[in-house]
DNA sequence: GTCTCCAGTTGATGATTATCAAATTTGCTT
DNA sequence: AAGCAAATTTGATAATCATCAACTGGAGAC
């Protein structure tokens, strides 16, 4: 593992305070793998062996029942996923495919709930991590439950215009077969969705999204950071 | 506050382990109180000033956005809600109201993150319950993604079903338009959903459910613990 | 450069779900 | 026990969303 991995792995603020032995013991029990684009990682109902790291590239939680599949979250650098199964020794609810190359890294469960019991300053990451998946997973349950589809598509482009920091023109990091499937719906409406939009000054041209009026789209979107705000 | 109360509330997993000396302060620090039905308790957005135990009757956790409402959870004694919004001082996601009389602990969010700064079996408590409730709301929203109302329906029942001990007649504990908004569609479309299952052996009568065969049931509904398992 | 493949789009249609209005039942009050 | 308000059911209709099929365009293979 190089210097520069570890580096920003312990910056995680679930490692950042943890004890330098611990963590020390927790690295060197994880695996750095590469995987290529579309690699199954783990599949729901599995044991959750281990706690992944995404370093670089990107992830695909997702959940199936029957022979319907859709996307629960995607997990982008630097950061965990399926924390509480781990914790809890637990299956995994969701499984998980590489939506690129990526680089992950993985720490045996055991050795997490080692750390969790023995490294009190870990175990108090863990709660405010866990607090804030538990939140994040409310939003989007909110945004699900709370607004139509076309709605759900305009305050993600108002999220992503927000993260480029105000720019009228940015660009989706992700196919819109995911995206639709995220946002609950297929991706012939999805592309319908874009479409009513441009009454909304939103125009798309492949993975180009240029908004005319940020405020005139939030008029109709309606966000609040109660379901939009990526932190609190 | 009554001793046996004080008791149902120490035996919650989340205070169970926890230092006599801080969970008596947590006490001390607490009003317990009476609410009548439908009495809003607090309001998303609002600072997270309290963190609160259902002693007895029952809450509904709820979310709105534009002029819509949802149905996140419903909390039936003895547990706690809005925890992660306490320990992160943030704001309440879900507004809360009683859905009939109730008794209730208030214990102040700041009492709460002092005696999880302190206490180390409480804050390793608190990662376990965390860890259950996101997993329950990631749960909810497979039930909500993968189904068809009528399947959310169908499953609801077997859960009843099941939390009942395998007989074959179960009471509805909340109202059909709680428990519409709950499973994610209108109180007219439960209606419709209860006379669909009818073809798999389900009769409704008020709040009596009858279930003809649960086998016959769970072959259409295709229950999986991945979802409906309230446990793991 | 051309071909192929696949993601995305578009159009037509069907299923699901919501909405509105009215009838009916239920539960509670007096 | 009668009367009233609220909850639920039912029916008719409309909006939303999914499905299927056909088409388009761009990226990579050769």
């Amino acid at each position: 593992m190089r210097p520069e991995d570890c580096d920003s792995v312990r910056a995680l603020s679930l490692f950042k305070d943890m004890d330098a032995a611990v963590f020390g013991e927790l690295v060197s029990a994880a695996y750095l793998q590469r995987f290529p684009a579309q690699i199954d990682l783990i599949k729901e109902g599995d044991p959750a062996d281990f706690l992944y790291i995404v370093v670089e590239g990107s992830v695909e939680l997702y959940g199936s029942s029957n022979g319907r599949e859709s996307t629960m979250a995607m997990v982008r650098p630097v950061s965990t996923f399926i924390l509480a199964a781990s914790i809890k020794d637990a299956p995994y609810l969701m499984s998980a495919r590489t939506l690129e190359a990526s680089k992950l890294l993985l720490i045996p469960s055991d050795d997490i709930r080692r750390a969790f019991a023995t490294d009190d300053k870990f175990a108090r990451a863990i709660v405010v991590e866990l607090a804030s998946c538990y939140r994040a997973v409310i939003k989007s349950m909110k945004n699900l439950k709370l607004r139509t589809s076309i709605e759900r598509v305009a305050n993600y482009i108002l999220r992503m215009h927000a993260r480029a920091g105000g720019s009228d023109t940015v660009e989706l990091q992700v196919g819109k077969r995911n995206l639709a499937s995220m946002l609950g719906m297929t991706p012939e409406n999805l592309s319908r969705a874009f479409g009513a939009l441009q009454a909304h000054g939103v125009s798309v041209d492949g993975r180009q999204i240029t908004i005319e009026d940020a405020e005139r789209l939030a008029r109709y979107a309606k966000p609040t950071p109660l379901i939009d705000d990526p932190r609190g």
